[in-house]
DNA sequence: CATGAATGAGACTTCATTCAT
DNA sequence: TATGAATGAAGTCTCATTCAT
C-alpha cells in the first residue's frame, strides 16, 4: 500500500516485449495482434487496452528504443575527448545493443525504416537528430583538426551509421547468431573502416 | 494473328511501371492490386493475366533491376584498372539510377532490401553478389597494393554499399526531388569516403 | 456502518441520470457502458454492481416513466369530469415531462420504439396499457355522448398519442430548446385537433 | 448479346431485397452483414462490392422509399381537386404500401424515422419535405375554406402522419399479418379522424 | 461499495485471387 | 487478351461483461 506495485507484472511491459519477439520473427505486416497476445500470454483485448493499434506498438518500441539511442550518443559525445573515442563509443553502444536483444535491433532497423514510409513519418525527425549528433562530432573534430575537412560532416554521419546498420543487417539476414568474438571485431572495424578508409 | 504484336502497347510492361509508382507512393503492403491497376489504366483482372500474384510484380521488379546491377558492376570491374575506379563506377551508376527513376530505386531499397522477413529472403543469394563482387574488387585491390589490408573485402564491401544506400534512403525520405549537382556531389563523396576516410 | 446511508450520494442514481445523457447524446446502441460511467464519473465496474447489463439501464429507466406516465393518466382520468379535460391533463403531463428532462423524453420515444423491436418485446405489454386507459376515457366520453361514435376508441388512442409522440419527435429532432411559449401552444393545439380535427 | 443484360439477375437488387428481410426480421443494429449475404445468396464480399457499409444499405433503402413516398404526395396533390380526397390518397398510398411490403415500411419507421442521432440526422431534410408537403394541403385547404384555420398547417401534418405512423407501428408490433380489411378500415378511419376529429 | 485491469467472442471491412463472359 | 463481378478467408478493433483486489 505505500509504494505503488512494483512486483505486480507490468503486463504493458510483457506486451512490449513479446511484441518484439514476434515483429522480429513474423515482420509486422506478416504478423497478427493476435500473436502478440499469444506471445504475452494474455487476452486478445489486453494488447488494446494499453495500446490503440497495432501501430501503436511499434511506434512506442520505437520511441523507447531512439531515446537510449540519443541519450547513448549524447553520453559518448560527453564522456571521450577525441571524435575517434566519440564514434567507437557508439559503434560499441549499437553493437552492443545487438549482442544483447538481437530481436529488438531488427524491428528497428527493418520495420521502422520500412515504416517510415507510410505511418512513421513522425519518426523521421527524430532518427535525424540521432544523425545530427553524430555529424556535430565530425564538425568539431575537423574544426579542431583531428578529422580532415574534405567530407561534410552530415555525409560523414551518412558513412558512419550506413555501415553500422549494414554490418547488423547482415547479422540479421543471417540465421546463425553472432559471438561476442565478432561483436568486437565489428566495434573496431566500424570506426577503422570510417576513419581511416581504403587507401594506404 | 500473324505477326507477334510488337506495336501493341506492352500492357505487361505498363504494369510493371504501374507498379513502381504505386509501390514507390503507398508502399508494398498498403497498395492494393486494384491501385496497381488502376494506376496502370487497365481492368484488374489483367494483372493476373500477366502476374501470379502481387508479390511476383514486385520479385520481377527487383529481378530485372538487380541484373541491371549486378551486370553494371561486372561491367565497372571490367572497364576500369583502378580500384577507386571500379568503385566510382559502381557509384555513379547506382546514384545515376536513382536520378532517372528515383520510384524504382525506393522501392528496391525500402520494399525489397529492408524486407529481412519475408521477402528479401527470397533474393538475399542475389543481393549477396553484388557484396561479393564489390568485395572481390577491394581484394584485388589490397593484393595489388592499392588498398590497405586492415579491412577486410567483405567489411569493406558493406561500408561502400552502406553508404550509397543511406544516401539514397536519405533522398527517398526528403520531400523535394534531387537536383543533378547533389547527384554528381554524391557520387564523388562516397568515393573519397570509402577510399580515404574521415581521420587526416 | 451504523446508519443507512441516506445522505450518501445514491450512485445508482447517479448512473441512471448520467444514462439518461449519454444515451439521449450518443444513442443506445452507438454509447458505451464506459461512456455512462465515466458521465457518472464512478468507475467502470460500479455500473455492473448496480444493473445486470446495458440493456437492463435501459430498461429500468423506461419502467421509471412509464409508471409515472401509466399514474398521471390514471390521475388525469380520476380528476377531470370531461374526456376533452382528461386528455388535456395527459397532454400536459407529457408536454411538460418534455419540458422538464427532453433527454428522457427522447430516450423514451427513440429508444425504447427502437428497443421494442429486439430486446424490448417485454414493454409492449406495458406500452398497451397507456393505449388501453386513453382508449377507455375515448370509450366513456362516446357513450356519454360527448364524442361521437365513429371513431372507435382505440383508434382514437393511436391518433391523441401518435400526435404528441409526433410532437416530440419534432422537437428531438431539431436542435434549439423549446421554450416555455411552444410547450403551451402545443398541449393546446394537441387537443384542438384530436377533438375537433380539419374540416369546419 | 444485344440489350443489355436485364434477364440476369441484378444482385445488387437481391441484396437490398435481402436486407430488407434481415432488417425487418433482426433489426439493423442487431443483425450482420454476413446475414444479409446469407439471406441474399450471395458470397459475403459481394455486399461490399456493391455497398461501402452497412450503413450504406439502410440510406440507399430509405432513399429509394422515401422518393417513392415523395413522387405519391406530390402525385396525391396533383390528382385530387379537394384536400380530403388528397390526404386519403396519401394514407391509401402509405398503407397499401405496408400492404404490399411490411418488411419495408418497418425498416423505414423503426431504424430510419426513429433513429434521431445516428441515421435519421441524415435524412432530415428529406423527411421533412414530406411533411411540408402535407402542410401545403392544409394550407391551401384552409385558405380555400374547406378547413377551418385554427391548426396551422404543419401542426395538422404532425397529426396526419402522427397517426398513419402509429397505426404502422402498431400492426408492426403485432405477430399477426393484417388483412386486406384492416387496412381499408385503417385508411377510412385516418382521414375521417383527422378531418372531423372526436367531438360530436 | 468501489475500482479498473482482464477477458474473448464477434463485428465490420478489406482485398488477394478466381472465373465466367 | 481483356473485363470486372464474385468469392471468402483473414485481420483489426470494439466492447459487454467478469473478476481479483
Amino acid at each position: 500500500m505505500a509504494a505503488p506495485n512494483q512486483s505486480a507484472i507490468d503486463k504493458r511491459r510483457v506486451i512490449l516485449d513479446a511484441a518484439v519477439r514476434v515483429f522480429a520473427r513474423q515482420g509486422f505486416h506478416t504478423c497478427r495482434v493476435s500473436d502478440i497476445a499469444d506471445e504475452a500470454g494474455v487476452a486478445y483485448g489486453l494488447v488494446y487496452h494499453y495500446f490503440s493499434s497495432k501501430d501503436q506498438i511499434l511506434d512506442t518500441l520505437f520511441q523507447e528504443r531512439w531515446d537510449a539511442m540519443l541519450a547513448a550518443i549524447a553520453e559518448a559525445d560527453a564522456q571521450h575527448p577525441s571524435a575517434r573515442d566519440k564514434l567507437q563509443a557508439i559503434a560499441d553502444f549499437i553493437i552492443d545493443s545487438y549482442g544483447y536483444d538481437p530481436d529488438m535491433m531488427k524491428v528497428i532497423i527493418v520495420e521502422v525504416t520500412r515504416a517510415a514510409n507510410t505511418f512513421g513519418r513522425t519518426h523521421l525527425a527524430r532518427i535525424r537528430e540521432a544523425y545530427d549528433q553524430i555529424a556535430g562530432i565530425v564538425d568539431r573534430a575537423q574544426a579542431g583538426g583531428a578529422f580532415r575537412g574534405e567530407i561534410d560532416p552530415p555525409f560523414a554521419a551518412l558513412a558512419f551509421y550506413g555501415l553500422v546498420e549494414q554490418v547488423l543487417t547482415r547479422w540479421i539476414f543471417e540465421s546463425e547468431p553472432v559471438d561476442e568474438q565478432e561483436l568486437e571485431r565489428a566495434k573496431r572495424l566500424i570506426v577503422e573502416m570510417t576513419c581511416l578508409g581504403l587507401e594506404r
